[in-house]
DNA sequence: CTACGCCATGTTTACGAAAACATTTCGTGA
DNA sequence: TCACGAAATGTTTTCGTAAACATGGCGTAG
């Protein structure tokens, strides 16, 4: 691009780091034995393996993990494409994603999804391959069709708190199960229902806790008033809030999750009920803020760390063994009684 | 390993992704020229190009990120170390930054620090370098030492809401300014003193809080409490809540976050102390929820995301111009008067 | 004592892409 | 008309590593 009679020498870096023929020169042998030490192959010679590492030291040399890939096929990484980390849930869950990536070995590459469409996923899908990543673990996805990605086979997925009807391994919280346990904690304190504020109608977790409370509640034989579906912020549950109080009769409600909650808190104090003599307020994720609201509140104890973990357990199944059928795990939430909840009104 | 009588034929993944080469012979040109189309050159004939183009469609090509990053030395990546992503801040900025890099075309490598030590530090550091980064962004460090990580200097690093006393560039909120707003807000109130309910005495951004706080108490001539030191978490803050409530006099409280504003509101709560009426309490940082709490939080804004955005464009300048001195930015907290701050009681 | 085999180590090659270098094909001005 | 240069394209080399393959030394069983 340039003229050729400045004779640009190719613009190394200045100072490139020292690769294996320069350990494997400085320690006087051959760059393979070099290679044998760095993945701690053991047939080398502890004498050997000794002057290597010695000159390893000394040079400060650092394996290059774009040449060893190449040749391995392997890239020691594995990409996360979750929605909003801003979300507690999903930033507990990617930091013990990381966590047990790291233990294993393997680095994250991490893939934020702004926009909720299909396309949006796709392409973040696509720039990790490009990235080249190992597997791929999805969490929270609000894409209907995720099958629909058009991976390649061999590549490995987990979904995490997504949908779970395709082919892919999934880990994610017996939602039913622990919204069952509120709703009939509810009811069992003599509520005759429940009302709910859900998720966004486009997030799987928000439609089974939605689906779950309605079968929980007409399993009782209790009636079931239409969900208000809220997006996950404290400020949907506030405004969902203010709609309940208009609403006679209600007397308990269930958030699908707990900012949500505390924006129906925030209503209910603002309009003079009192919660829980008024009205009982339930959560969903028990964040580590819900002890301190006002009051502290009744929700439901997801465990994040276990879910980002069994997420990089069920992906280094697949990296693995390729051919492995993928499994799905569960997670048992709990329920978590506190201060929010209480018999409705005489 | 195993016996060799199986001769075991090199395990490659039965269906490689078509390479350059194969590309090139399918549309009858050289590899180089589908390098170049692949990169986006423009000398490359229209015909060609489009040839080129439908040949990697065809045979669903797509560029192996290790192999161009062995030949030119630059990853598309930048490495992101930070710590607790349950933190609502640090979770933000993250998004923020893998939103940045992604617009700028690169991935980001996500490490999490569990421990607080500078070993868990530097040994991140070492993992993303072997990982292979082009730079490096160092989030809410907590290391007291951060140029004793002995990075090469070849290295790009942007260290975001840490310490300012070393060489590297770095982004943070002008906590200073931040702090005096909302103290002088409180004393402008009328209040005598405000007590301050501090981060960890190892995290940077705290102890810039709790100097700020001090300055400002100091240069309105007014007096000064030890302050309580906190871990960013509403227990904490409940915690030095209750010890608060024992404290004569009184009327005024910041906290250095709103996670632990948070604690301290039910504290004073439990304790039959009205806010603000009795007792006012404003925080830091402006999560979403704190409009919420009971009563709404008065606190200081932080726009996280511009911060992250900041980072990206600090590293990609270093990177770019691998001379350039590393520059300092600072975001302008504002602050963000709500309910929980009032005239002290007559 | 010797041959066989294992162990430590060395040599060659492949990985996929892009830089460096080389060649061909034109169009244009002398 | 021909030389010259720019544009398009092809050929060679390089990056750092690990697999595949090759070799030499040494202990031990026959």
């Amino acid at each position: 691009m340039a003229d050729k009679v400045t004779r640009t020498p190719r613009s190394r870096p200045p100072r490139k780091w020292p690769s294996m023929a320069e350990v494997a020169a400085h320690a006087g042998v051959s760059s393979q034995t070099v290679s044998r030490v760095a993945n701690n192959h053991d047939n080398v010679d502890e004498t050997t393996r000794a002057k290597v590492l010695a000159s390893m030291q000394e040079l400060g040399y650092r394996p290059n993990a774009a040449a060893r890939a190449l040749v391995t096929g392997k890239f020691g990484a594995i990409g996360v494409v979750s929605f909003d980390v801003g979300a507690h849930g999903n930033a507990r869950t990617l930091g013990a994603i990381a966590d047990a990536a790291r233990e294993a070995g393997f680095s994250v590459n991490f893939m934020g999804i702004r926009a909720q469409t299909e396309a949006a996923v796709r392409q973040a899908f696509q720039h990790l391959m490009l990235q080249s990543v190992d597997g791929i673990v999805l969490v929270e996805s609000r894409v209907l069709d995720t099958p629909s990605l058009h991976l390649p086979s061999t590549m490995p997925v987990v979904v995490a708190d997504g949908d779970t009807g395709h082919e892919y391994a999934t880990v994610d919280f017996a939602q039913a199960r622990g919204t069952q346990s509120v709703v009939n904690h509810l009811l069992e304190l003599g509520h005759r229902s429940v009302h709910h504020v859900s998720g966004p109608p486009d997030s799987f977790a928000a439609r089974r806790r939605a689906e779950a409370w309605e079968r929980t509640l007409v399993a009782a034989g209790a009636p079931v008033a239409p969900a208000l579906w809220g997006d996950w912020t404290a400020r949907s549950g506030y405004l969902a809030g203010r709609t309940l109080v208009q609403i006679p009769d209600v007397t308990a409600v269930f958030a699908a999750n707990d900012q949500m909650a505390l924006g129906v808190l925030r209503a209910m104090n603002e309009a003079g009920r009192s919660v829980p003599d008024d009205i009982s307020v339930a959560g969903f994720d028990d964040i580590p803020e819900a002890s301190f609201f006002e009051p502290p509140l009744t929700t439901v104890h997801q465990d994040f760390d276990v879910v980002g973990r069994h997420c990089v357990t069920l992906l280094l199944e697949q990296i693995e063994h390729r051919g492995s059928s993928p499994r799905r795990l569960a997670v048992e939430p709990t329920l978590v009684v506190r201060a929010s909840t209480a018999p409705p009104p005489a």
